[in-house]
DNA sequence: ACCGAGGTTTCACCACATGAAACTTAAAGT
DNA sequence: ACTTTAAGTTTCATGTGGTGAAACCTCGGT
């Protein structure tokens, strides 16, 4: 449960709780990878069973949740799934050159992630895995550090100097023992990605790991999303790392042109 | 909002009040196609301001809901994206094939649709659009009978036989003139898709508008999703007819052979 | 400066959300 | 076959807290 905790909540004068209960018994249900029964999402979400019991009637009702009777378990609802539909921002941006990244990936055999920034941190909204790594970590809708990835430096560098500060987390959290953790260190590092138009990374936000990232760019010569190949540390190379810096570069623009 | 009504509910003894509501604040902003303000949204749903306020609040909080406080709109929040990408059911069935599609949408320059079958209704999981169609109405999401559509004949044809009663509605809305509104001519033309391996239809769910469609099989033999290719009737022929099948059922196979 | 329209906050009331406990059902153990 | 246990369902008394009218801001327009 990465959001918020009640209790550190400072203004709870408006919030309705059994909003705020239900809320927490939806993303249990969304969360589980298996269909939870009654008892399951009471446990996990440590609410009396009665409530939990009217919130999934509730829901079920509202087609946000789907009650299998035979196996007496609760799954994500197709009601959610339609509000997905006509909610997703970002429905266009993962559509786009979607061919573009499997090849890049297919060519490096490496990760390729495409992201945008929310708040001050990175939102992976695709992540092509390749076939080798084992796992590399984050699905989509998982979040990173903006001061520790390159997916982040790249986003960061092409939005107005003015919003730097506020983008910038006050404690940039330190990931790994390569991770920026000065402030102006970053600028300067961010100067330096602006200049060159892709950012680099190593070991900054997970031992090991290695990234190269690049912006799209809007209309208005700012970023939206960024697009990033990761790749084990101990498998790049100097040589490695000069073709596949144009090669980001190059389908970002690809992807850019088309938006 | 073709959702149930609140006073058509029969057993509301469990019924959560503020989720009810919230869910309908939260539908109506999910469904603008702008961003809405509190008057807007309080307007569209009949629920006193402040109420409308503290929902709003609350969803903020849970990230559901987005707020811009420049314009003092409201809009679909990550979090909502955030629960799509863990729960959504068909990210696979939508992913895989999506080449085949568009090109089956190119060759025949017609609108190719990827439905699955929820109760007794066919949910467009995918609508790609040709470029000549002006608007072929429905967007993903979207539902149609089906007992009207090829699409819904393809999926309910591949069922076990023993399904087909549950599945087909008691009442058979007429849609157009051609609409099936006999439950034996309905059994019939579906034992005849069985046979054909596909289903095709004539301006029986909107006038002037024809479709062909064919199942995608699972292992066990039965219908998950169907494809369809859609003209306008005038602009369709015997000859192109039985060049859009085999055309349809292949794209079909390619696909379920790669689940 | 005034006005109006919308967003925010307050407040008093009582509907209704709540959770403990009783009840029902079904499956597992003896 | 009987008992036990575990899980889902229903009931009920309690008082929290959800509610909406109305008052209060805040700002853009005139």
């Amino acid at each position: 449960m990465d959001f918020q905790d009640q209790d550190t909540v400072g203004d709870n004068r408006y919030l309705v709780k059994p909003l705020y209960k239900a809320a927490q018994v939806l993303r249990t249900v969304c969360q589980s990878p298996t269909a939870l029964t009654l008892k399951d999402i009471t446990e996990l979400c440590e609410i009396p069973k009665s409530t939990v019991y009217r919130y999934l009637y509730t829901m079920q009702k509202l087609d946000m949740i789907a009650h299998d009777p035979r196996s007496e378990t609760y799954s994500p609802g197709l009601g959610l799934w339609w509000l997905m539909q006509t909610a997703d921002p970002f429905a266009n941006l993962r559509l786009v050159g979607r061919r573009q990244r499997r090849k890049l990936m297919k060519r490096f055999n490496a990760t390729v992630s495409l992201g945008v920034l929310t708040g001050s941190q990175i939102l992976y909204l695709e992540i092509i895995e390749c076939s080798r790594s084992l796992r590399m970590r984050a699905q989509p809708g998982a979040r990173d550090e903006v001061h520790s990835t390159a997916l982040g430096k790249a986003l960061l560098a092409f939005r107005p100097r003015s919003q730097w500060d506020a983008l910038i987390p006050e404690k940039m959290v330190r990931q790994t023992a390569n991770t920026i953790v000065v402030r102006r260190d970053l600028l300067e590092n961010l100067e330096q990605v602006r200049r060159n138009g892709y950012a680099i990374e190593r070991g900054e936000n997970e031992d090991g790991a290695s990234c190269i990232a690049a912006p799209i760019i809007d209309e208005n010569g700012f970023s939206v999303a960024s697009i990033s190949v990761s790749l084990p540390t101990n498998q790049t190379s100097d040589a490695l790392f000069s073709e596949i810096v144009p090669a980001v570069v190059d389908t970002c623009q690809i992807i850019q042109s088309r938006l």
